[in-house]
DNA sequence: GCTTGACCTTGCCACCATGGCAAGGTTGAG
DNA sequence: CTCAACCTTGCCATGGTGGCAAGGTCAAGC
C-alpha cells in the first residue's frame, strides 16, 4: 500500500504520515524499488491510533509513550492511565487559562457601550489592565505626574 | 530609553519588542547614532498596551486592529467591541474543543482500571475511537470482525 | 588610554503541528 | 510514447516565543 492509501485509511494527510516518520514517531516503512513507502495493515492501524490520539490533543511525545505501551505486552494499564491523566491535567490547565481570559474579556466587553462614540472601556483597560485585576497593585506610581 | 528599559517597563521581552517591530505591529522607533533603538514614553505605553492585549490572548492581527482604533480619535467604540467579541468567540471555540477532548478523555480514563494488568480501555478506544463518539458513524464496518 | 562587563545589533535555529509549493522520478493506462 | 496521477525530497509559512552567536557600543574603573 502506498502512502496515499495508508493516509486515507488512517485519517491522516500524506504530509503528516511522512512527518511522523521523520520525527521518529513511527518506524520507517518498507520501500519499493522506486523508493515508494510501502505500508501494511499494521502500519495503518498504528497511524489510525496516532490520528485518534491527535484528535484528543495528545502531543507527539505523549503519543510516543502511548505507542510504546501499546506495543508492550507487559505494560501495566496504570502507566497508560498516567499518561492520559497528565494530558487531562494539561487540558484543564489550558481551559483554566482560557476561562481567565474569557472572564476578563467579558467584563471589558460589558463595559464598552458599543456605539458611535470613541470612548471605550476596552481600550481604557488595555492601557491599564489593573482595573480588571484588583489583586495586582499598580507598579509605576511615579508616572502619575 | 534603550530597548531593555522599554521592555521592562512594558512587560515584554527585548525579543518580542523587536519582533513586534519586525512584523509591523509597531512603528520602528528612533535610533541613536550607534543604531540603538530609542523609545519614548508613548512607545512604552503602546508596548504595554500590546502586552496587556497578549495576556488576553488577542492575536497579533487583532492587536494591530486595536492599535489602529486606539490611535483613531474618530473611532466608534462599536468597532472595538466587535474586535473583542470576535476574540471572545475564538476563546469559546477553543474551550469547546478542549471540553470535547476532556470529556472523551475522562470517559476513557474512567474505564481504565489503572492496575498492573496490560488490559486498558484507553488503548482499546484509541484503536477504535468510535466507541466513544456515538454521534459519528462508523466508517470502516468491515473491520468490525 | 585600555580593559571589562553590560548593553546593543542582526541573523539563524528551535519549538509544535500542519499546509503549501516546487522540482524531479515512477507507474500504469490508453 | 504520452499523460495523469502518483511518489520523492526539500524548503517556506503559520504564531509567539526563546536561545545562541558574532559583532558593535558605551560607561566605569584603573
Amino acid at each position: 500500500m502506498n502512502i496515499s492509501d495508508a493516509a486515507r485509511l488512517s485519517g491522516l494527510s500524506n504530509k503528516m504520515v511522512r512527518h511522523y516518520e521523520s520525527v521518529g514517531l513511527i518506524n520507517p516503512p518498507a520501500r519499493s524499488q522506486a523508493g515508494y513507502r510501502q505500508y501494511s495493515q499494521n502500519n495503518v492501524d498504528e497511524l489510525a491510533f496516532i490520528a485518534h490520539a491527535r484528535t484528543l490533543g495528545f502531543s507527539i511525545a505523549q503519543i510516543s509513550d502511548l505507542l510504546s505501551l501499546r506495543h508492550d505486552p507487559h505494560r501495566a494499564s496504570r502507566e497508560v492511565k498516567a499518561v492520559a491523566q497528565r494530558h487531562l491535567q494539561e487540558l484543564e490547565d489550558k481551559m483554566q487559562e482560557l476561562r481567565r481570559m474569557k472572564t476578563l474579556l467579558q467584563d471589558m466587553i460589558a463595559k464598552c457601550p458599543g456605539d458611535d462614540d470613541p470612548h471605550c472601556a476596552i481600550l481604557q483597560e488595555l492601557e491599564v489592565p489593573d482595573t480588571a485585576v484588583p489583586g495586582k497593585s499598580v507598579s509605576d506610581p511615579e508616572r502619575t505626574s
